[in-house]
DNA sequence: ACCTGAACACCGTTCAAGT
DNA sequence: ACCTGAACACCGTTCAAGT
């Protein structure tokens, strides 16, 4: 492993482990068993070492091994439910990727971009089962992204009512949108 | 005005004109005319600052005057394309008042809570007017909010395409998702 | 009750120097 | 090519002292 691959892997730990306001090049560097400013021979300065970290972890869960069987809307299904069950689950590094970033990386893009293109496919292959409801499957991924990517983000923040009736996992909205979406599809159920 | 308030505005100023990493509380400070810590003595530490800077934005966007005539479905539209035009145009306060707050202020959370209560009432007239399909109206709630809080989130990050044939405003999602629910209501269209 | 000034630990970043 | 150590400006926070 590159020492730079170390920085990056060990930013993503603190992250983890301790939150963003943790990771400090300092302490990464540390971590490593570097000097306090090792890290800058190998990044321009602390947002391009995030930047790696957001890239690497989209690289991360796109090569990670997943059975793509079963019904087209089945994985498009089980591809949202896994981006929110992650975001909720690693939070720093959910809004780390998802972030704005200021400068344009062109590794970030290209990996963000990858992405969303694998969503955008599963989308078009449902709606080609009669799954979904047609239209322009660019615009059906865009909201099904923002309602799974908005219930994590309000589900982070303690603003989805976690108790009583009103009670709403972030899961549970993305089936009630995958309801009214089969629903108006012209195989769905009336 | 009191100095507290005075403080509170600042930091909501710099907010927008500089972005979140343009608030400290020595520059606060310094745009009210006090020394550098002169805010200690009215907050605890800079996240009850932030809180407050939060409930003011909330209190006040509650408090604007809003023409609420009209059919109950069309209110609930304005109100949440109100919310995510002004998530749009305002990133920095947008993302202050729906952020991770580590501890949880009185204040703050009141205020959260009021917002949503309206909103949840909004949902439930369209409803009882067959406007929207029918079900736990904290639950279409929380789904209308969560897309459009990702809408715009995602918006404000990049990550949403703005060109071509792919090209979704935030607002455009929140319209689509709309359409869906009238289809599925009792006096929807087919 | 409210404010000031000095001080501390920490951080990102730069620079000169080392191998 | 890669790393170290000193230094700078900045920040949140604390403390003793002033009115």
């Amino acid at each position: 492993m590159s020492t730079r691959d170390a920085i990056v892997a060990a930013a993503g730990d603190l992250l983890d482990e301790a939150g963003p306001e943790a990771v400090t090049l300092r302490g990464v560097a540390q971590r490593v068993g570097l000097s306090h400013n090792a890290p800058y021979k190998h990044f321009a300065d602390k947002e391009a070492l995030l930047a790696a970290v957001a890239t690497a972890e989209l690289r991360r869960r796109a090569d990670a091994p997943r059975p793509e069987r079963g019904e087209p809307l089945a994985i498009l299904k089980r591809m949202l439910r896994d981006n929110v069950r992650w975001a909720v689950r690693h939070p720093a590094r959910f809004k780390l990727t998802f972030g704005s970033w200021t400068r344009h990386d062109k590794d970030l893009g290209e990996a963000a971009h990858a992405a969303r293109k694998r969503f955008v496919e599963a989308v078009a292959a449902a709606q080609a089962g009669g799954a979904l409801p047609p239209g322009d499957p660019e615009r059906v991924s865009a909201m099904l992204l923002a309602l799974g990517h908005g219930a994590a983000d309000l589900a982070l923040g303690g603003h989805l009512s976690r108790e009583g009736k009103g009670r709403a996992d972030p899961e549970d909205l993305v089936d009630d949108l995958f309801d009214l979406l089969e629903r108006a599809a012209p195989r769905g159920t009336p």
